[in-house]
DNA sequence: GTCTATACTAGGATAGAC
DNA sequence: GTCTATCCTAGTATAGAC
């Protein structure tokens, strides 16, 4: 090993820190309030450094939001271990139940994010939460496609925005307890998509 | 009338164009993205003179956050005078899907407002915006009561939770035609519970 | 009560030494 | 590849004339 590629280890480590803190400080802090000092300060790079791994403040939240489409990627790759769509979607479900206390203090990560990004046109940045919600949407839609249920595209809709939904009102009442609730009365309404049959059922 | 209550009158004036521009401007730009200068532009004020009515912009957010209750109030007032509760959700289905291209391109004004100020802590606004979101949760839940359906605050938590989500995800990915279908589920999942008559029904 | 000018600060970004 | 010092802009807020 030369020099040089020590010194890209090093640097792509500090890279993966980078991004790795700027997803975290970004979810809890959100977009504008976020310096690249904070950023610089979690991720334990020093802040003038930052500059050479991400020339703008917007590559540092493009990258936080690749480092979120990663997390949904490992975990709908352990979630495809499980030979059922059915227990796939119902243990999605917990696992954002388990979450219950992050989402009451800080709100979905990406959904949130998205929000801001909205807010934030200049950058070009403003749809790219919105894919990272796709890549949730798509594989969701994919599921209730395997169960052979009639428009999946609305009911990953109907799944992916209940759990929005739930996420931002227990976020602004500041309980996790709306996670916990909900989250047993979406595993119900999976059970009874499957349950009836026909999947003519009308819940939302 | 004397002089000082023509000026009065004047300011109240004023004061009542900014709330209402400090709501617009909010919703379309965000909180943080928002300056001064931008509302008293919006509300035709020269920028130095705001200060006289709101002492920070921390006030400026309340304000807004007071009209968007105000607004809810007005809805909800109107929905009143429909005779069956039933009636008065499906109407507040109708007036948020009437809403549909508002919502793709901002967002409902309560909801991302509340995503935003979660991240600012500092004024103590953080949990403001739960508090409007509160008021709408009362109003829906007393319709469920109304109804005779049991758990009227979960289904209120659920109902409200379909409309931040599909709010968030149309905005997300820029489809107002998400509020269309969502909300159509939305109104066939409120018969269910209608014509279910034990109310059992286990949708989400 | 209305408006102008300006003080002050935070924070993004860059130059350039090492 | 690492880090310091600094420039520069934007934006909140205030002082004070009218």
């Amino acid at each position: 090993m030369t020099d040089s590629t020590r010194a890209s280890a090093r640097g792509a480590g500090k890279r993966r820190r980078l991004a790795a803190a700027a997803a975290a400080v970004l979810h809890r802090q959100g977009a504008e309030r976020t310096t690249i000092a904070d950023i610089a300060a979690a991720a334990d790079v020093p802040v003038g450094n930052v500059y050479y791994y991400f020339k703008t403040k917007d590559e540092l939240v493009q990258a936080a939001l690749a480092e979120h489409a990663g997390n949904l990627a490992e975990l709908t790759g352990e979630l495809g271990k499980l030979p059922d769509p059915l227990r796939r979607l119902k243990a999605l479900v917990e696992a954002w139940v388990a979450q219950r206390d992050v989402a009451a203090r800080y709100g979905c990560p990406t959904g949130t994010l998205a929000v801001e990004l909205d807010k934030r046109a200049e950058g070009g940045l403003d749809l790219e939460a919105g894919r990272v919600i796709r890549l949730l949407l798509d594989w969701v839609e994919h599921q209730f496609r395997d169960l052979g249920l009639p428009d999946p595209e609305d009911l990953a809709l109907t799944f992916v925005g209940a759990y929005q939904g739930m996420s931002l009102l227990a976020n602004a009442l500041r309980d996790p307890e709306i996670m916990t609730r909900q989250g047993a009365r979406l595993t119900r309404w999976l059970d009874s998509l499957d349950g009836g049959g026909t999947g003519a059922r009308p819940a939302p």
